[in-house]
DNA sequence: GTAATAATGTGACATAAATCACAATAATAG
DNA sequence: CTATTATTGTGATTTATGTCACATTATTAC
């Protein structure tokens, strides 16, 4: 249950972080970090899935969804006083407020865990680029190829996952409106890439997804 | 010249940095940063504005225009092994490559300088998510009075600046075509906003952009 | 200074996907 | 269990902008 930079922390720290850290228990759409308001906290995530979501000039853009165990709003709280963006459960989840100066002096007293959070923070801009590259290149069928992969190799970990989003979470995270995204995901289903029932999909044709994403 | 982290250094540490560092002149066009090569340097901006830009799935992404003084490749040099983007000089530059291991020494002795690389690093990340959501929310009117406005703001802090760049670099910025880059910007000279002559533009309606960026 | 090449301007046309409209189904609340 | 609300499916229509084609103007190279 512990990050990669979390890993770097001594027995003490480790001690230090826990005394110093609110375990706080969330539900389905409930708001975690909230755009416009002060950023005091850096969230850790122990479980459940969140989305991170921005307000765009026209709709509410989905910017990626994350799963645990994973740092969240370093951005936000380290880039300005004010959240840039807003963090919301998909499912029930349980979180760690960590306070901001415990987290500082973590990070100026722990070189190995500094550099990791680093590291991760890069990985993240990078990521970052390459989906908005995406975003905006392709079309729906293959942004919506490359969420399904993202999901089932980052996200689930499994061909088999629930989807618990609804369908205009899917339009603002791939950049399409919610018609577009049912019209899409029927076709998958008829062309036998994927399967659905209710909440629940399983990838089916693995080769012809990445296909479309490499093409689509 | 100093970036606000470099002025957390102190003598020493800038002489040593100096010392370990080579200094390159670099010419309109040239290839400061190559995607896809190894990424074993850490790249400070002494003079010269570049462009980093991505090699998307159909077209070049250009995800941003930096000016000096400027930190290039952190994301991609700690981030990867590999680096995910490439970085171009648009005007004659003055770069100096610092080594990666002397990069990190300093990270990891003065935590000063990481705590600002960090900052850095993060209203990056917020600055790229923000670019993201206007690229695919906005349309090209409001997209390109976006850029002029970073630009005038930003990039030359001035309304008047010569744009050493094309417009298919242009529209690869805002996501674009060449021809509707060529519509739009003609249709804000005529509307007054903007006056060309050459590569020379002058900002003569600000407002009116503001409105633009807005509503557009 | 002239040829060759690159960059820009503009019209006509094609097209992916948004929007609108409404029916059908699922989820939630009382 | 029923009513209400949220979500999804699908057709018809509209629209912003990409693509193609070609003329015009800069820029670069020899």
């Amino acid at each position: 249950m512990k990050s990669p930079a979390a890993r770097k922390l001594t027995p003490q720290e480790t001690e230090k972080l826990s005394g110093n850290c609110l375990t706080v228990k969330f539900k389905k759409g409930d708001s975690i970090i909230k755009q416009g308001t002060y950023s005091t906290n850096v969230v850790y995530l122990k479980r459940g899935l969140v989305k991170i979501h921005i307000e765009g000039p026209y709709r509410v853009q989905v910017v990626r969804i994350v799963r645990p165990p994973s740092y969240l709003g370093l951005p936000t709280t380290f880039g300005d006083k004010v959240n840039h963006y807003s963090v919301s459960a998909i499912e029930e989840c349980e979180v760690c407020f960590i306070d901001i100066t415990t987290f500082r002096t973590l990070l100026s007293t722990n070189s190995d865990f500094s550099n990791q959070i680093l590291i991760e923070l890069c990985k993240g801009e990078l990521e970052s680029y390459n989906k908005c590259v995406n975003r905006t290149q392709k079309q729906v069928r293959g942004k919506l190829a490359d969420m399904l992969i993202d999901f089932s190799d980052n996200i689930f970990r499994a061909d088999s996952f629930v989807l618990n989003i609804t369908q205009e979470d899917i339009g603002n995270l791939v950049d399409a409106s919610r018609e577009s995204v049912s019209r899409v995901m029927t076709e998958f289903a008829k062309d036998g890439i994927i399967e659905m029932n209710g909440k629940s999909l399983t990838i089916t044709d693995r080769p012809m997804l990445n296909n479309i994403s490499r093409n689509g």
